[in-house]
DNA sequence: CACCAGGCAAGTA
DNA sequence: TACTTGCATGGT
């Protein structure tokens, strides 16, 4: 186990290493959303051809993306990979979110932060990662994602020994740092930074910014 | 060639 | 509840 100053600690080690991470890449909520739906198993570099797919064909809209024939969408987000899937699930989002009764980014942004959950993880295609990216990046609610990554960091280090589902190892960061936004912005995205940078590429962990933190 | 990537839903035991 | 499988492209 860790105590919470440790994982302070190994947050501050990060930043200091890597510096900010500007996650979400993307301008608007709808952008965030959409990315946060393509890039479920599927790496941001390929979520990146498929955007701009988007964009390139005015297609990054409320209103278009529920209008465009689902043939023409799929072919647009193809180098996403599961473009099947995942065309039904942007309509079927996108609808939830931006029509049904009027719904709007503004009126969504109303909402306490665990009835949107409860509508994001209701919807079909939503599962907690995704639902819980959008809060934090697209609607600034302080919210930890989880995602494999996170999962093997904790293990890995020997952070969290706990049952390795989804809300536990959510509960043990949430429980473990202060509840603020831009700290569960950062550290999700520098330990994603850091497992795609030093845990694979460099096998052992000797170059590590980590290394004296956890005495490895 | 195999394996992975910023998951999820549906099916099986 | 816990595990398995399909989904699909592009990079290593």
């Amino acid at each position: 186990m860790i105590t919470k100053q440790k994982l302070l600690n190994i947050f501050q080690t990060l930043l200091a290493s890597f510096g900010q991470r500007n996650w979400w890449p993307g301008e608007t909520e709808l952008e965030i959303i959409v990315g946060a739906i393509l890039t479920q198993n599927t790496s941001w570099k390929n979520v990146e051809r498929a955007i701009s797919n988007m964009k390139a064909h005015g297609v990054l809209n409320a209103d278009t993306i529920q209008s465009i024939p689902i043939e023409k969408l799929e072919e647009i987000i193809k180098p996403s990979g599961f473009y099947k899937q995942k065309s039904e699930r942007l309509k079927r989002v996108i609808s939830i979110l931006f029509n049904d009764n009027h719904k709007s980014i503004e009126n969504l942004r109303l909402f306490d932060t665990e009835y949107l959950r409860t509508l994001l993880l209701n919807i079909n295609g939503i599962g907690p990662e995704t639902a819980d990216s959008i809060l934090l990046y697209a609607f600034n609610r302080p919210i930890f994602v989880v995602d494999a990554y996170t999962k093997r960091f904790v293990k890995n280090h020997q952070l969290y020994n706990g049952n390795n589902r989804y809300d536990n190892v959510q509960q043990f960061f949430m429980e473990n740092l202060p509840r603020n936004e831009y700290l569960f912005n950062e550290f999700h995205a520098l330990i994603v930074y850091l497992c795609q940078n030093y845990c694979k590429k460099v096998p052992e962990c000797s170059h590590c910014p980590l290394k004296s933190e956890l005495n490895i």
